[in-house]
DNA sequence: GAGTTTATGTCAGTCACTGACATAAGTCAA
DNA sequence: TTGACTTATGTCAGTGACTGACATAAACTC
């Protein structure tokens, strides 16, 4: 299938922006966001400062280098889902399925909501770059399910906004909790106000 | 009443404020963006790079310094709806006020989605920083008007982020056209898919 | 093993943004 | 009017994110 294993190259590459990943996590959780530098991290990693710039286009981007790995089990949820099943249900199911992640990665995630609460830019960042991502590839999917023109019509877009409100909230009572709450409770809750809305 | 007769210090301060955003937004039209320093318009303006950050927190807001007056004309509209009124309307009311200020002021806000549109960093504190205020503040005002805690119930965070997903829609209609139409009349069709949510 | 691709290092540069200190203009009271 | 004060601005020096250009060595291909 897609797996193929890939060459030494490419291997020592993806170790690179590990590393890099790794290190900054491990900085940040430390020292916090603006007392890193990204030189800094590319020492820790030892890499040049440069060669941090060619893995991540900003220093807000290495701490969600996993972006896509979430952005892929949106939509792959949301392309499964069955066709009878009303288009809020899949949204729904499709952002419930980003969930699971914050379990398996509770520390990663975390994290990211801390400094999110702490850094305006990274609560920036996360809204402009990374969520606004997601939320696009979204109001894509819904649209060619409900066969329309996502720019002549707004309701994709409105679904997909309000979906990821319903999962900023949950992340933000999940932050305020410590992180200790299952935070696919959390999520479940959020979102079952979307399928009563404006209830 | 509130409008107090400043004094010359007040007078000249919000004159450099203006000349400020008056010429970023020519310089901004001139050249794009990009091609455009803070120091650029400082000049322009008379006055000192310094004097420049000391008005606005960064280049992006410069662009974006009458936000504030739009903020506050979505709230009060909120605030003034009749109590009987559905949180829904009244949302709807709030928003839709907030159009006409296109029709007033078109070279502005036509430029700020002209940039939007071509500039990644602008569309970037667009959603990061106005737009998430505005919501914000919605988001507050909903759940005063419902009684309930922003924090715990994700409800008024729902529905002001779908709303604001209508308003993005209609910008971006209004804006891939040129900005010739109507916005109210945009905003209008944006805003009524909010009314037969999730229809 | 030769030729090509590419991930990285080095270097120099631009520019957004900030703290510290000095100054002049505006404000207010005696 | 004068004198004390507040504050908007200028100047200066600095930090740090980010980028283009060029060189090199490792990895890949044939």
């Amino acid at each position: 299938m897609s797996d193929f294993e890939p060459g030494r190259r490419e291997r020592k590459k993806q170790a690179t922006r590990d590393d890099l990943m790794d290190h900054a996590a491990r900085l940040f959780d430390e020292r916090g966001f603006d007392a890193v530098t990204t030189t800094d991290i590319a020492e820790a990693a030892d890499v040049s400062q440069r060669t941090f710039f060619r893995h991540f286009p900003s220093k807000e981007a290495v701490l969600y280098g996993h972006a896509d790995v979430l952005r892929r089990r949106l939509l792959d949820e949301f392309a499964n889902r069955p066709d009878q099943e009303s288009v809020v249900d899949s949204v729904i199911a499709a952002v419930r399925a980003m969930g699971g992640y914050y379990e398996t990665h509770h520390d990663e995630t975390f994290l990211q909501a801390r400094l999110a609460a702490d850094f305006p830019a990274v609560a920036a960042y996360a809204r402009a770059y990374v969520q606004n991502d997601w939320e696009h590839e979204l109001t894509a999917a819904i649209a060619a399910r409900m066969g329309i023109d996502p720019l002549a019509d707004p309701r994709p877009e409105i679904l997909a906004s309000a979906a990821f409100a319903a999962y900023r909230a949950a992340v933000r009572r999940w932050s305020a909790g410590g992180g200790r709450a299952a935070f696919g409770e959390l999520l479940d809750e959020s979102l079952a106000a979307l399928a009563t809305f404006p209830g």
